[in-house]
DNA sequence: CTACATGCAAATGCTTTGCAACCTA
DNA sequence: TAGGTTGCAAAGCATTTGCATGTAG
């Protein structure tokens, strides 16, 4: 796998990609470059950068298509759909099953190939939603 | 409207809505300037996003929750879905009927208070299809 | 040993902001 | 005339990249 493509399994590959399984968050790079740093103090953000491209490459994980700045990195590499909290921008999975028939609706209505979709549902996560209610 | 809010309908304001509302596209403020430029050709990058915003703000028109690294925008106020070519970018709308009742599914299976949803869809538009058939 | 990878820093691209001059109501 | 608005330039922030050095295989 590593082989074909000319990749080597360096330190700071491995930490990436075992400290982001061990997740069940959806971390932006920055926010993995916090977690990694606590093992190899000298990484670079760069360096994360770099191998998150590599491990989607790989499929080992997910660069995820939402809206919002910052991108966001997912240890399943399986098509599935997030809610994002729009007080903290906290990403989780949205546990419903993918709806396949869905780009069927657009086929004749559009000019466009349809190759997929994204689906992202906005709300406010329970931390969020408590001190909301008591402010 | 603009009185409560204590703004005024500059030259500015009112060319950048305008030509908004001319397109049937989905433009970044940077194509929004290229335009709004052979009229005021002084204006700046920066008046372009600010009066998006402010635009947004009355409800005129809205910012686009999408994917992808540019903001776009919307001269149609109203919820809908859109597609987005994966080669140019370029951004239209989805011509189905918003799922109302998909918000439904998942308020059991989450711990959010659900507010909304976004849905993308991603393909290959008329241009770029033909393309990529004859390289 | 020989590429691929890394750390560092500089560069990039989009968006936001501070400020003095300008214009709308 | 008051205060919102503009143009300009600088700052911000996430991400990318060039390059000399380091290291996995």
């Amino acid at each position: 796998m590593l082989k074909e493509k000319n990749l080597r399994m360096t330190k700071q590959r491995k930490v990436i990609l075992a400290e982001l399984k061990k997740l069940k968050t959806h971390p932006s790079a920055d926010e993995i470059y916090g977690i990694v740093r606590e093992h190899i103090p000298r990484i670079s953000l760069g360096t994360v950068y770099r191998n998150l491209e590599v491990l989607v490459e790989l499929g080992e994980i997910q660069k995820l298509d939402l809206s919002g700045s910052l991108k966001r990195f997912d240890w399943n590499p399986n098509k599935h759909y997030h809610v994002r909290c729009v007080h903290c921008d906290r990403v989780d999975d949205a546990p419903i099953a993918p709806l396949n028939q869905l780009e069927n609706e657009l086929y004749e209505a559009t000019v466009f190939e349809i190759i997929g979709h994204n689906l992202e549902f906005i709300g406010l996560c329970p931390d969020c939603s408590r001190k909301n209610h008591h402010p």
